[in-house]
DNA sequence: ACTAGGTCCTGGTTGC
DNA sequence: TGCAACCAGGACCTAG
């Protein structure tokens, strides 16, 4: 399940191999994978032609921008990707979704094993933002020094729902997945289920601190290897091997031995230590 | 205004 | 061994 960091090592290698590459066909065979415009045949039609020149990121959102002024707005949700193939590669197709041949003589797959994922074309006339709705809620990029504990504290004031639960509002802060939820809170010796409103001061800057921290080691080591997460050229990343608490239920916590607890929160698994974590 | 829960989707896991 | 039921999870929608 990619969050910020493994959107972010995708979209920079994209930018690396894609920029100036021009697609000259698509072949959309999940039409629930596209989410704009409203039908396949159409988004087919505006995307051919077009090339790749710039390369964002917003929250979990890939912002590629092509010529004429479009777009090419993509999540990945739990399971998409992103890939640049040979044609040559026998890979197994049985998740792809959307085909993007290119003029190198290269195709851009997005496969998609649950099909939560969703694509965006954007048309000149229109912005990221007005294609792409919720762009316009996400709340901070929690990278690069931009979330501080005295942000923490402002968006947290009247939250009485659990930490976790905040954290994962991405209209609160935008690219925080379950991963790096559980991480940050036990690197921050946060229990998931306090309330919000409930942390101090000095907590509040810890865990931004964390946040920033967890986030962009993640990013220096490529991604987190994942279930189904690989970078643009099909590369596994490597950082969960060195996760703290997450997926690790009934294992030793790392810090102190106890085992790791996992308990439900709004739906979403949480796991963290009762040792470490008050 | 805010929060919790259901929904989507499919392969993997669990349980009978 | 075989098969059905259940589970994971991000964002969106609805209900309370």
């Amino acid at each position: 399940m990619p969050e910020l960091p493994e959107v972010e090592t995708i979209v920079r290698g994209l930018s690396k191999t894609l920029k100036g590459d021009q697609v000259t066909q698509v072949q959309v065979l999940r039409k629930d994978s596209i989410a704009y415009p409203d039908t396949p045949e159409e988004f087919a039609k505006m995307l051919k032609g077009r090339t790749f020149q710039t390369f964002d990121r917003r929250g979990k959102y890939m912002l590629l921008g092509l010529d004429a002024g479009a777009g090419l707005g993509v999540h990945l949700r739990m399971s998409g990707r992103l890939l640049v193939r040979s044609p040559k590669q026998k890979d197994d197709h049985s998740f792809l979704r959307v085909r993007m041949k290119l003029a190198s003589g290269r195709e851009l797959h997005y496969e998609d094993m649950r099909v939560f994922g969703r694509l965006w074309f954007v048309p000149k006339t229109l912005s990221f933002d007005e294609v792409i709705p919720a762009l316009q809620n996400l709340g901070v990029e929690p990278i690069n020094g931009n979330l501080t504990g005295a942000i923490l504290k402002e968006l947290f004031a009247r939250k009485t729902q659990a930490v976790k639960s905040a954290l994962l509002d991405q209209t609160l802060i935008s690219g925080v997945g379950n991963i790096y939820a559980d991480e940050a809170l036990f690197l921050s010796g946060i229990r998931p289920l306090t309330r919000a409103c409930d942390i101090t001061g000095k907590k509040l800057n810890l865990l931004a601190e964390q946040i920033d921290q967890v986030l962009c080691s993640a990013i220096k080591a490529g991604g987190s290897t994942l279930r189904d997460y690989t970078d643009s050229d099909g590369v596994n990343g490597n950082y969960q091997n060195q996760a703290w608490v997450y997926g690790r239920k009934g294992e030793e916590c790392r810090v102190c031995g106890k085992a790791i607890e996992r308990v439900k929160i709004a739906g979403r698994s949480a796991h963290f230590c009762t040792k470490c974590q008050k």
